[in-house]
RNA sequence: GCAGCCUUAGCUCAGUUGGUUAGAGCACCAGAUUGUGGAUCUGGGGGUCCCCCGUUCGAGCCGGGGAGGCUGUACCA
């Protein structure tokens, strides 16, 4: 093949490869996750990573960008599929499918999987990623949407994060729908005004107040010269908004507009978001969750698509360094909430739900940074080299009855002299290899070479030194192979 | 999508007012050591200077266009 038809060897962009290190440390993280799940009554399931993409809901590709956000094709008989973007969408379905008694009622699920976005990559944001969701379908209680946030709570502790530096805020879309309704923005027609609103309010720890006020009012330049547009509200809706996002006195916001706040109070939707968070703080308090784990906020807006009541984000307090020394803060490393009407779109059935959704990678990276994930150090295997090809059968036993000793081991499977496979073991990261050469056989022995003590005696010896005296490495009688390697690895 | 910055060896980067054969560190390979990895020394392989077009006797360097990356912002179920 000529050089220039041979394709470029490159990982897509926003994907990676995930290595042996970050493999192990994830699934002992996915173990934690799992064992406090279970632990609540969750019963496990598995997806595709597939769906109809009308099953998914909003995303149905248009002509001119069928792949906007999602990534979608075309079937043989012309049906649209697509991988799934959340693991939320895909159980409404499940569920809806599954109505005539199959499932328990209330159903608990909890899953984990890869879900794809069609997105803009940046740091530590892919294309592909993982989430591990917990929901309760079909129950209405606040209770469920308690439960939740504890087991949220418990899981961040049994990874390691301690109280304190976690936070799991909880919030009411149904608030915020009564605020709408009293700045008069209702309707289909305000349908995009809503969103700007909603969105401005979801930016307060990013922008901060001010902020906020510029993208509810005219609009705010960033600091590239990019200009965002506002909602274009009034100093009087502004003041609303405000109030209910600082959730404190107008005096303290620094508004000069004092703004009469009892028009929210009459509103019922508004009362009604309070009466429920009211009750799921009564419940979690009574657990013994306090507002340094489990605490309202009114800034948490979360997805704009299909929340129906509470909505809940888990954010890390903790602060780290990057490679570079910057600060880096994580922010959320995951959210939910309920949403009554995903499962009614398949079947007309109001079905209430409530659940939470952990960014796996992302928390993974952020343990990773903070010294918490416990990168599972596996021993690299024992190595037996080929000193002798003929003799291979021999070394194929050695390393048979390592392994029937429980003994993580491998023969050489190259075809290098010896020091090439000596260095084979050593980029391995290998305790201890195996020698066994013709002088050895004769004597009815192997040599058990100590790689790791062998590079701390090079630390302060020289060259001549380690090589002729061998100090890392012993002589015993072949029958006593395993007994000296399990001592030498001890 | 919009804006700013960037692109030279596998990696991190130098490269003068435009001037001969484009450099360094790390990594890699080999030898010093015919059966011993990691330190050290010696040597070696590696380049479409992102791509195309233009200016020029001459372009890594100047101009135009394009691609890719980074950062911010928008979107984010």
């Amino acid at each position: 093949m000529s050089k220039e038809l041979r394709p470029k060897a490159r990982v897509a962009k926003g994907f990676r490869d995930v290595g042996p290190d970050e493999i192990r440390g994830l699934r002992s993280m996915l173990a934690t996750i799992q064992q406090v799940y279970e632990g609540y009554g969750f019963e496990p399931v598995e997806q595709p990573f597939i769906e109809y993409t009308d099953a998914l809901g909003k995303f149905l590709p248009d002509q001119e960008r069928p792949n906007a956000g999602v990534f979608s094709f075309q079937d043989e008989d012309g049906q649209w599929l697509s991988l799934r973007y959340d693991l939320t969408a895909p159980l409404a379905r499940y569920v809806a499918e599954n109505t005539q008694g199959q499932l328990p009622t209330p159903y608990r699920s909890y899953r984990n999987g890869w879900v794809f976005r069609n997105e803009k990559p940046g740091p530590g944001r892919f294309r592909q990623f993982m989430q591990f969701d917990a929901d309760t379908v079909g129950s209405a209680s606040p209770a469920a949407d308690a439960e939740v946030c504890m087991m949220a709570a418990d899981t961040m502790e049994a990874l390691g994060i301690a109280r304190g530096q976690y936070v799991m805020k909880v919030n009411n879309r149904k608030i915020l729908d009564g605020l709408l309704q009293v700045l008069g923005i209702e309707g289909e027609e305000s349908a995009g005004r809503k969103l700007t609103v909603l969105r401005a309010m979801d930016k307060l720890d990013k922008f901060g107040a001010y902020g906020v006020r510029l993208l509810l009012g005219k609009g705010r330049k960033d600091e590239s010269g990019d200009f965002t547009k506002g909602a274009d509200l009034n100093d009087v809706q502004i003041e609303h908004v405000m109030a209910v996002l600082l959730n404190q006195p107008y005096a303290q916001t620094g508004s000069q507009h004092a703004v009469d706040t009892s028009v929210l109070e009459s509103n019922a939707l508004y009362r009604e978001g309070f009466a429920e968070l009211d009750q799921i703080n009564a419940l979690v308090t009574a657990a013994g969750y306090g507002p340094d784990r489990i605490r309202i906020d009114p800034s948490i807006v979360r997805g704009l698509e299909y929340y129906t009541g509470p909505v809940f984000e888990c954010e890390l307090l903790i602060e780290a360094k990057d490679e570079d020394g910057r600060t880096v803060r994580f922010g959320s490393v995951g959210g939910g909430g309920r949403y009554d009407d995903l499962v009614a779109r398949f079947t007309g059935q109001k079905v209430p739900a409530t659940g939470f959704s952990i960014g796996v990678s992302r928390l993974y990276s952020a343990l990773k940074l903070v010294g918490q994930a416990k990168e599972a150090n596996v021993l690299a295997p024992v190595v037996v080299l080929v000193m002798d090809k003929e003799r291979q059968v021999d070394y194929w036993r050695m390393v048979m009855t390592l392994r029937a000793a429980g003994i993580r081991a491998e023969m050489y499977m190259g075809t290098a002299g010896m020091k090439a496979q000596m260095k084979y073991a050593d980029k391995r990261g290998s305790p201890l290899v195996i020698i066994q050469g013709s002088d050895e056989k004769a004597r009815g022995e192997v040599q058990i070479k100590d790689l790791r003590l062998g590079s701390e005696l090079a630390e302060n010896a020289s060259r001549e030194e380690y090589a002729s005296q061998r100090l890392a490495q012993q002589s015993v009688p072949e029958a006593e192979l395993v007994a000296a390697v399990k001592k030498a690895l001890a």
